[in-house]
DNA sequence: ATGGTCGCTTTGCGA
């Protein structure tokens, strides 16, 4: 089985090219983040065609998530145990399906904005929250994918003078993705995609995907069950290639991570 | 310290 994770950053405005993404790569389940889309404004058709089916959750200005599977999707979940919410919005930002026998989260982790933000302290007490539930799944397969919004090493930052006053890369907020390792997770992605230089976002301007001027902060974390069957994984830097594909792209590549029965 | 570029519930805001 083929996994991947993408925020998409609108999935009406990137649907041509999440089409041509599963086609081209022959992905079994998507994980998508950044849909900005409701349940009535999904694009449907073209996945339907494609043998795809979807679910979707926590639609706001800047949210929303979604998984796409053509192995089934099966005993959806929207947010976690104890899940917080920002500023009493929907804010839906992880949905969770069993996806042919593997349960896939699709999570957008919060931004955190800047570190003086009550986002900031949003973002941390959601990943604890996320932690606690996830130490209980860790005996069954479980893929917790998707934009986690944290480098985890100095390595993930393309220059971290530039991110010395910045969320994303502050002791506690990797103190955060530590923990999920430390409760059994194992990252997949890095083993398979060894930096440096290697990154999954870079921002619009500037030209920062030409210059390779980016940051890894999207990752598929297995349970113990899960990552024993992991046989591949790689980032679609081609994805983010403004001269290749249709439209302007997403300012994140999608990880694909690969599944033995 | 600032600005650059996307998307959208667009003339502001979050990323």
């Amino acid at each position: 089985m083929r996994i991947a994770t993408w925020n998409v950053n609108s999935l009406r405005s990137r649907i041509d090219r999440v089409e041509a993404f599963l086609e081209r790569h022959d992905i079994d389940v998507l994980a998508v983040q950044e849909t900005k889309a409701r349940e009535d404004q999904l694009p449907l058709m073209g996945l339907h065609a494609r043998g795809y089916d979807i679910a979707a959750a926590g639609y706001n200005q800047w949210n929303g998530v979604a998984i796409i599977s053509r192995v089934g999707i099966e005993d959806v979940t929207v947010g976690f145990p104890d899940m917080p919410e920002f500023d009493g919005a929907s804010e839906a930002r992880a949905i969770g399906a069993l996806c042919g026998g593997v349960r896939i989260w699709s999570l957008y982790v919060p931004n955190g904005r800047k570190i003086d933000d009550p986002h900031y302290a949003y973002k941390l007490d959601w990943l604890g929250k996320l932690r606690t539930a996830a130490a209980e799944w860790t005996d069954q397969p479980v893929a917790l994918v998707g934009d986690w919004n944290i480098a985890p090493t100095d390595e993930d930052v393309f220059d971290m003078a530039q991110f010395a006053t910045s969320t994303h890369v502050t002791p506690p907020e990797r103190a955060a993705f530590q923990a999920f390792l430390d409760s059994g997770y194992a990252e997949v992605t890095r083993p398979h995609t060894p930096g440096p230089d290697v990154y999954t976002y870079w921002d619009y301007y500037r030209q920062r995907f030409e210059r390779n001027r980016g940051l890894r902060i999207d990752f598929a974390l297995c349970s113990p069950p899960l990552a024993s069957r992991v046989t591949g994984a790689f980032i679609d830097t081609d994805e983010r290639d403004p001269a290749q594909g249709t439209g302007s792209p997403s300012d994140h590549a999608p990880v694909i991570v690969d599944l033995s029965d």
